[in-house]
RNA sequence: GCUCGAGUGGUGGAAUUGGUAGACACGCAGGACUUAAAAUCCUGUGGGCAGUAAUGCCCGUGCGGGUUCGAUUCCCGCCUCGAGCACCA
């Protein structure tokens, strides 16, 4: 019987499903581990190439920790709510609940043909009210709760209002927008509005505004990405900076958690990093400085108190507060221009434009050392959202000061001397203080604690520690969203709403209202629920489902609680989170923080929701462009052929996506579309229909390949389905895996899958002679034998251990030809081999074990094979001889010839001579097992 | 501009983190089987030079230095590519 994928496949994932042979129980006494992919959103394009690659391998994962003994909890869902579903819904009219619905259905079609052993008992789907229910739950506990920086932790807001009932707020020690102090009595003669306001100050959700990026002839919410140039990408309409009253997080309240729980979990460097960087801890103090003929003062936040000396002026964000009451009238006009200028570009703008611009107010700050009289600029490389909005400029000392105050010739004056510190540069804290009075000498660090202290003792300012995380906006003005369970009342007082789920209220038309409303404005009677409350129009962002998901497959179906306590002291926390990088700061960020705060509720018993995380690499794709002349011949388009381009200038022709199913040998330096292609192509775009191609001898017209992103805009997305149907599943598995490394980014490409299937045919003739009966003996193995096995054993566990799955696919290969070198039928040697390919190729395993090797099903509940070092002995090591990185000839040495032996022996070898080719022995380096090297001269 | 990665044959990639560079696979070449092709199997395959040949010599892990008996691996300086970014005071 010749191996046939398709018909063992199909009947096993049959048994697998009908014995629910992957259903995880709560209720166990083996340890527990807990293997989570991220959930993908379900695209209207379906699963891709590049998607399983990361659940194949937390696959392979899950499968050797269940045969290791271990509880396996591997579930998989859905993050279905997204601004994909709502624009379908707004350009086809098909509602996101329908077309998610579809979407979902395919996933999980596709997701089974790729035979993982996930417990779909377990399945969630963030838009579904039985799930959102509890991200709603959870939203309000956010809005119910502060942080008590006393504690250390969240409390209630209810708490807080009893403190506030009592004593004000003066000894409270808590996160919060604003300080105003307030006494008891204050408080207590305060109304409900004005009461509501000051508790938004310290809620963990919170109002505040906010700015969106607002176009008005599209009469949407943009997001970052659609806008470019301050115009929008689709349309290039105008787009402005729009203030709205916004849900927020005020994930700023851990920050310092959140930077120290990255000590304790396995993330890489590289993502750890990026973390911290994000959070961006950074000490210094607050400094307030006075201003010439005004009463306010302005905060600046520095790192380097040390260098006031050499402040020698003051930039506010174009944004502050104060700009408008200290410009002075003769430059009113010229400040106005620059803040509409720098307001309506995005800060990936700012960012990225290196021109140095900014305006002088015409007002004067006072140095608070040194009462020098300071010009007060603003700049859009001062950002409001970090810090306090202000700097003060230190242009001998900072990298963007200094070209600021050369472009506007402003004063430079050097106050720390770099000259003893040779590789030290601008901004290192290294340096001797010159020019500055009382801290002349000092070293840097030396300097800013001085200083620090004579800020505190002149009462002019603090030491501060600044993070530039900032708190996350929660408010998107779309449909397809949880929305947020909160009424107003006719004050505009918030009010949780008491009866959730709050579901979506049904709309037919998903668009904004005409006076920019978001759509949910549409439920009219959804909006205006009862007597004179009306609800949030806002919905929650894509990542508020996402936060707190892996929780609830712990629990799924539970209808009292997000997750019962048992559930949550049984799993505790995720053993392997496996994802794309992009994910690798705002996800996991957000999660964390939601994580922190349950914990700090006390309904989940770690600190940190995941020990170990493992990003993969993106599976690239190939992108085929055809070439298009810019103008018109007689009223037709004109497609050139590639080899003919040449005869045309750069600006006469573009460059159009092609499909990559019309292209032959795409991915090629010849990948061409033939006759069937172009009339392909033409049918795909009829406006193309009598457009003219102007083709090479062949009747090619050859199109231009390169690498890059596999995206349904780029046409190149390649479908698993068609590979899965002519090789199998196990092949496929095998080979996304055989393809590198998981963490490294790899462009798609087939060629390669014979070898695998080739392999796997290898494998399979080792159990079944070609009559396709049973080979398998009970013959006892030879030491040879045993030697391959092991060697295999030990490889394939530590290539798993380390997530290396090319190495252990290679290893597999290596194995199976050795043994088939071999005809090794030996049971003892065969039956420890199929249980070690098992993780890797499910189905061919299973089927080998109940067919081939008479057991039982499931070879999924066996125990993964341990190796044993003794059969890995050899008697003898072959010694390279090396003459400096020259192997000059090899000799057999006793495997258990100590370094002394082996060194002794080289230097009475008669052979010694021939080695050295003339020169001095100067000494001899053995390492045991490796090589004898001669040093010579 | 900043941060973090990565550069190894024609291609994807190995190398026990300082010890024989190129495992395994694709591709290519030659051969076997076949009327032929496909499929399958076997052999060879980093580059260069010399030799009928076995073989020998030289070069070789992006580039230039350094440390070391020994460097793909560690250090310094460059180049290129990729990813991320919120000019972080």
């Amino acid at each position: 019987m010749d191996y046939r994928p398709q018909d063992i496949e199909r009947k096993w994932r049959k048994y697998w499903e009908d014995h629910a042979t992957y259903k995880v129980s709560n209720d166990n006494d083996r340890p527990k581990y807990y293997v989570l992919d991220m959930f993908p959103y379900p695209s209207g394009a379906g699963l891709h190439v590049g998607h399983p690659l990361g659940y194949i391998a937390s696959d392979i994962i899950a499968r050797y920790k269940r045969l290791q003994g271990y509880n396996v909890l591997h579930p998989m869902g859905f993050d279905a709510f997204g601004l994909p579903a709502e624009q379908y819904a707004i350009r086809i009219g098909v509602h996101p609940e329908v077309s998610t619905a579809a979407n979902v259905k395919t996933y999980r079609k596709q997701l089974d043909n790729l035979g993982f052993s996930y417990d779909w008992s377990r399945q969630i789907n963030t838009s579904d009210p039985k799930y959102y229910k509890w991200t709603q739950t959870i939203f309000l506990k956010l809005f119910g709760h502060y942080y008590n920086k006393k504690t250390d932790k969240a409390e209630t807001i209810d708490s807080l209002i009893q403190i506030f009932e009592k004593e004000g707020n003066q000894h409270v020690h808590a996160e919060s927008t604003e300080e105003t102090i307030f006494s008891a009595q204050d408080w207590n003669s305060y109304d409900a509005k004005e009461k509501d306001d000051i508790l938004m100050n310290y809620r963990l959700a919170y109002r505040k505004i906010g700015f969106v990026n607002w176009c008005e002839e599209l009469g949407t919410v943009l997001a970052n990405d659609e806008v470019k140039d301050g115009r929008s990408e689709r349309g290039n309409h105008p787009v402005i900076k729009r203030p709205m009253m916004q849900w927020a997080l005020r994930i700023t309240a851990y920050a310092e958690r959140l930077l120290n729980g990255l000590d304790q979990v396995e993330f890489s460097e590289a993502l750890k990093t990026q973390q911290r960087n994000w959070i961006g801890r950074s000490e210094g103090a607050r400094i307030f400085f006075d201003i010439e003929d005004n009463d306010a003062k302005i905060e600046i936040f520095t790192t380097r108190p040390d260098t006031i000396f050499g402040a020698t002026f003051v930039v506010l964000a174009p944004e502050h507060e104060l700009v408008v009451q200290l410009t002075s009238t003769k430059y009113q006009n010229d400040v106005d221009a620059y803040i509409s200028y720098a307001t309506n570009r995005s800060e990936r703008e700012r960012m990225a434009d290196k021109r140095v611009t900014g305006q002088f107010i015409g007002a004067y700050a006072i140095n608070p050392i040194t009462k020098k009289k300071l010009p007060i600029y603003i700049s859009d490389y001062v950002l409001i959202g970090y810090g306090t909005g202000a700097i003060m400029a230190v242009p001998s000392d900072d990298e963007r000061d200094n070209k600021f105050a050369k472009k506007f010739g402003i004063e430079i004056i050097d106050v720390v001397d770099l000259s003893a510190f040779e590789d030290a540069k601008i901004g290192d804290k290294r340096g001797v203080m010159i020019n500055s009075d009382f801290i002349n000498g000092m070293k840097v660090p030396q300097a800013i604690d001085r200083m620090l202290e004579e800020v505190e003792k002149r009462g002019i300012g603090q030491r501060k520690v600044n993070y530039r995380l900032r708190d996350a906006n929660f408010s998107r003005q779309r449909y397809w969203g949880e929305p947020f369970p909160v009424k107003y009342d006719m004050d505009g007082v918030s009010h949780p709403e008491k009866n959730l789920p709050l579901e979506l209220p049904e709309l037919n038309n998903f668009k904004p209202t005409k006076d920019g409303k978001p759509p949910l404005a549409r439920a009219e009677e959804w909006v205006n629920s009862s007597q004179g409350f009306t609800r949030e129009l806002d919905t929650m962002p894509g990542y508020a489902g996402s936060s707190w998901y892996f929780l609830r497959y712990m629990d799924p179906s539970n209808e009292e609680e997000p997750f019962s306590q048992n559930a949550v002291n049984y799993w505790q926390d995720v053993d392997l989170y496996l994802g794309g990088a992009e994910h690798a700061v705002g996800h996991l960020m957000y999660s964390r923080f939601w994580h922190k705060f349950m914990h700090d509720l006390g309904i989940v018993p770690t600190e940190e929701p995941y020990k170990k995380l493992v990003n993969q690499g993106m599976i690239q794709g190939i992108i085929e462009d055809v070439y298009m002349l810019k103008e018109k011949q007689e009223g037709k388009t004109v497609f050139v052929s590639a080899d003919k381009i040449g005869t045309y200038q750069e600006d006469q022709y573009t460059q159009i996506h092609t499909h990559i199913d019309f292209v032959e040998d795409y991915g090629s330096e010849h990948s061409y579309m033939n006759e069937k292609g172009i009339q392909q192509f033409k049918e795909w775009i009829p406006e193309y229909e009598n457009a003219i191609f102007d083709t090479n001898d062949q009747g090619h017209l050859v199109t231009h390949s390169e690498v890059g992103k596999m995206s349904k805009s780029k046409y190149n997305v390649i479908n698993p389905d068609h590979v899965i149907e002519e090789h199998g599943t196990d092949c496929f598995r095998m080979y996304e895996m055989f393809l590198g490394p998981l963490e490294q980014s790899k462009p798609w490409d087939t060629k390669g899958i014979t070898g695998v299937s080739k392999f796997l045919r290898k494998f399979w003739n080792l159990y079944f002679g070609v009559d396709g009966s049973p080979v398998v003996t009970d013959v006892d193995p030879t030491p040879k034998e045993l030697k391959i096995l092991h060697t295999a054993i030990k490889k394939v566990n530590l290539a798993l251990d380390t997530f290396a799955f090319n190495v252990a696919v290679a290893e597999f290969m290596v194995a199976t030809r050795d043994l088939a070198k071999e005809k090794c039928t030996k049971r003892a040697i065969l039956e420890p081999l199929v249980i070690l390919i098992a993780p890797f190729a499910p189905h061919i395993a299973e089927e080998i074990w109940v067919n081939a090797l008479g057991k039982e099903a499931s070879i999924h509940h066996v125990t993964f094979p341990k190796h044993d070092e003794k059969y890995l002995v050899v008697s003898t090591h072959t010694y390279p001889i090396q003459l400096g990185k020259k192997v000059r000839a090899k000799v057999d040495f006793p495997a258990e010839a100590s370094k002394d032996e082996i060194e002794q022996a080289i230097r009475n070898s008669p052979d010694l001579d021939s080695w050295l080719q003339g020169k001095q022995l100067i000494k001899v380096i053995v390492v045991p097992k490796r090589l004898v090297n001669l040093v010579a001269k």
